[in-house]
DNA sequence: ACTACTTGCAACACGAATGTTGCAAGTATC
DNA sequence: GATACTTGCAACATTCGTGTTGCAAGTAGT
């Protein structure tokens, strides 16, 4: 009933949380307004189940977006955003944030009342971005005359764009998706030969 | 009743039809899942009215993503899309197109399913859009080792984002979206004297 | 083994949204 | 001005999703 969990669950009730949120990141993906029922069922629990764990829908989506958020900063930790060289680590940070985005689509896309622990989260990467590009354009990389907000929105667009279709290009690995996505927001799709 | 009307309808009652049209775009692209109600007050009428004019909440969104679809692709045909030099028509086409997709960016987001008369016009737009970058390509204007769906697909990923935040900077108008648009698009946001 | 937790099942209450109908009043069109 | 169309209103049936509860059976942890 409660989603705040205050005492620690048991072993196997935890597992069927993660069990949950598994599942209904999958069914919500393919259908935003699928029912409890729906997702109970992907989960091969019982309704009831659902709502012992999450007391409401909006309780259980909450909980997905702050569990897809925890891991998309674990990703962006782990590329060693602000140590590593800045082409470097955004190489390998694009890397990482696909593998958890391309399974965590919905609750990624997925815009929440504020206020909740994974806004903070978030922002928290999104600061990183911009700090990691503005490193970028100090090192002369990216041209000095863009915003770099502009920069970090194409960028996640681009990211987005690479998620959305990965059904039609599985063949693709994320370190692919990855080279395409730097390479395409750094020198765009144009010839360089190109004027204007 | 019938959403497929057959015989035309009185010019007041055609009149109503648009409002609740516009009404639906904007109260859906605010809030997706709003009511038929809310969707009836903010076109200034009553519920049962809507439900003369489009049977069902599908019927409703259908009509609105064929209304669209056929203003997009006006709006694409006026940029002398197959005729004029394809650099022109390409930034002729993204401020067209801009100005349909702010105005009508639920509409155009939505997915149905397939089989509708918006989906061939869609897929018309689509074709004149590749057309459109394959001679682009032959002119030298976009790197030959592109593939040319991944070009439109970054082209829409672009319009796509102009729009989401078109409220932050509405100072902007099209062209200077349109501008933003194709810049990126040809030249990424990279210093042309970086390698890789 | 004992205890406490967890789950499935069945049943229920409740609210919200959808879609329909009949009728009266108003308005475009000829 | 007569006619046919359109709309608002009120009322209704129906369906669907949500959230709750009690109980019995099973399982983890000690």
């Amino acid at each position: 009933m409660t989603d705040t969990a205050a005492r620690p669950l048991r072993a196997d009730a935890e597992r069927t949380v993660r069990t949950i949120l598994e599942a209904a990141e999958r069914v919500l993906n393919r259908n935003p307004s699928a029912s409890m029922e729906e997702i109970a069922t992907a989960a091969g629990v019982a309704r009831t189940t659902v709502h012992r764990r999450f007391a409401t829908r909006e309780a259980l989506i909450v909980a997905m977006k702050t569990w897809a958020s925890r891991q998309l900063a674990t990703a962006v930790d782990e590329a060693r955003f602000d140590s590593a060289p800045p082409l470097v680590a955004l190489y390998q940070a694009t890397a990482n944030a696909l593998e958890v985005k391309l399974s965590w689509g919905f609750s990624m896309n997925t815009a929440l009342a504020s206020g909740n622990e994974s806004d903070q989260i978030l922002s928290e990467v999104v600061a990183a971005c911009d700090r990691l590009f503005g490193r970028l354009q100090e090192a002369g990389v990216l041209r000095a005359d863009v915003d770099v907000v502009w920069v970090r929105r194409v960028y996640y667009a681009l990211i987005h764009e690479v998620c959305e279709n990965r059904a039609a290009d599985d063949s693709d690995d994320t370190d692919t998706l990855a080279t395409r996505v730097v390479d395409t927001l750094l020198r765009g799709v144009g010839s360089p030969n190109t004027q204007l």
